[in-house]
DNA sequence: CTTGACTCCGGACCATGGTACGGACCCTAT
DNA sequence: ATAGGGTCCGTACCATGGTCCGGAGTCAAG
């Protein structure tokens, strides 16, 4: 089972281009040239399966970089801290998330039931503090 | 009441420099200087309080320009539009950090759980289909 | 009336996460 | 054996949202 680079893309959801970054960044590895052309197997399309959803775990590419050293579940204490502050970076953020949303909710339902006035839109958020 | 472009950062609780970029930016206006320096009033520190409320709901700052521009609630469709919009991605959002968030909270407790093995947290994620 | 803090301004620089370019090489089908 | 598409690689470029720099002007206190 080997792939070449388009096709690991492929199946990570991602472009050549982005593969070859990772690469350069050191989260993917490049493997040796079998006569020009790299080769990748299953190993790498995991990784890039991990780094795709480390990444929408909202970790960014430095802190997966990190996780993928402290590799074989070497330094889990280090794993675990990683985890727990993205939690509550997360909390954080979807608590945010949906303090904006409801209030323009409300802001569209009072745009769209006066349709004389100011559009309140813009009006009510100018005295909130996000 | 008239402030400087540091009080007025301050208020609005961002950098001088960030000030003037989003003036840059036509976001805020440069008001005429008396004898060398601009001065700010009320209506400048509503307008940034509006800028990072509009950015905390995950507007650009190019969407929030246009929000500016369909000022005095000319455009009320549009703005309406340009909300809806948002809240939509912000459901998205909302729902992929919340998966995300689920996701590593059960990896950290399972980590917690065995401390031997390999940490569940990078093997874990390598097969999701985030 | 000088000193130190603040302001003005354009332009350069930064971090993040890619995306595009271009010449050389390789691989497969016709 | 030649064309076309894919690969390799370094380097340059992009968007977003700032951040810093340096020289000149200004303002308030001592």
């Amino acid at each position: 089972m080997s792939m070449t680079i388009s096709a690991l893309a492929q199946a990570g959801g991602v472009g050549v281009e982005t593969v070859r970054y990772y690469q350069r960044r050191g989260l993917l590895d490049t493997p040796e040239r079998g006569a020009g052309i790299r080769r990748y197997g299953e190993a790498d399309a995991r990784r890039l399966a991990f780094i795709r959803s480390a990444q929408a775990a909202g970790f960014t590419l430095e802190q997966i970089g990190e996780l993928l050293r402290l590799d074989s579940g070497q330094d889990r204490a280090r794993a675990r801290e990683l985890a727990a502050e993205r939690i509550a970076a997360l909390d954080l953020k979807i608590a945010e998330l949906q303090a904006a949303r409801a209030a323009l909710e409300r802001l569209a339902r009072q745009c769209h039931a006066s349709e004389e006035g100011p559009c309140p839109i813009i009006a009510a958020f100018e005295g909130e503090r996000a």
